[in-house]
DNA sequence: TTTATTTAGTATCTTGACGAAACCAAATAT
DNA sequence: ATATTTGGTTTCGTCAAGATACTAAATAAA
């Protein structure tokens, strides 16, 4: 997008993307979460510009994804650590990982995420409901919630006139 | 990005992001899960212009994550459905949809996605392991699968150095 | 105390993507 | 035959992305 990010969307989905949508910003955050903490690792790590990695680093500072710490050292050297609002992007990752291991790693999955109790591959996600069993897309009820506003209200009936008695 | 998609990266984050991380690709799968169905809803529903959802749509189906169904009516119409794969993409878009709702909805959800059985709503995405405990991020192992390459063999030990026998 | 080196950035510039608006073509309802 | 609807393509101006070169601050080394 330009100046200007997802107009007035109503939907949980856009905002997050305003946030961590941009070209890197998940690969910046899939580089904290493989450990890496400084300005030069990002940098080397990703092959990103540096005026882009300084740019995203500072947005994901601001928006309280990420949090800079000076740390001693020559040079000025700082540590970039994910927050719990970072860390807690970490389904958000494992999903895209998941879906690219399927569908777009022809020679098999480069990585591997290893339960360390067990050394097998973490599960697939799974949408599920409270029982724990699995959910297709196409049978999900969608209704508003408490933050829907006019528009969305309009496009999905509240869940009382969708909801079998 | 620019004409390069994020260079050499051997790693199904990036990969799947070449696929669905352009700016309002993830939102037109969006609107997809939600029902839309016609070049002419996918505009509405977005404010996108038409350009740039036409090239969108134009790259979900070349690569595979939509198809396109010429449907009889008057001008051209066409119908654009996910594909297996685009379904496969669901996971992704409630993980964004979860994080947005903690993270960037001041006023509650916009949107809850009911389980039609119980009318309650989803439950939260976790990664876990094959035993269904949630696992922490910073205490799963990375090790490097079987489309690894050099670069990533070099940068994680294979599993069997970093597990306890 | 001076110098060199490392880290983490900014400044500049070119290219190209984004978005708005206008235009167009095919199909069919009337 | 005509008008309307759908689904685009074309054109164009603007602004942001990205590569490269430059810079500032801190400190380790001499």
């Amino acid at each position: 997008m330009r100046n200007n990010q997802f107009p007035s969307q109503t939907c949980s989905v856009a905002r997050a993307l305003e946030i961590v949508g941009e070209w890197w910003t998940l690969l910046i955050i899939r580089e904290a979460f493989f450990g890496a903490r400084r300005f030069g690792e990002f940098e080397r790590n990703l092959g990103v510009a540096k005026n882009v990695l300084s740019e995203r680093l500072s947005k994901l500072v601001a928006c309280g994804v990420m949090e800079r710490i000076d740390v001693p050292g020559r040079g000025n050297p700082r540590d970039y650590r994910l927050t719990e609002k970072g860390r807690d992007l970490f389904p958000v990752l494992v999903a895209l990982m998941q879906w690219g291991d399927r569908w777009a790693a022809a020679a098999g999955p480069p990585l591997r995420l290893l339960d360390p109790a067990t050394g097998a591959e973490i599960a697939p996600l799974r949408v599920t409901g409270s029982s724990g069993a699995a959910l297709e897309p196409q049978e999900l009820l969608i209704a508003p919630g408490p933050g829907a506003d006019e528009k969305v209200r309009r496009r999905f009936p509240p869940a009382s006139e969708i909801l079998p008695r």
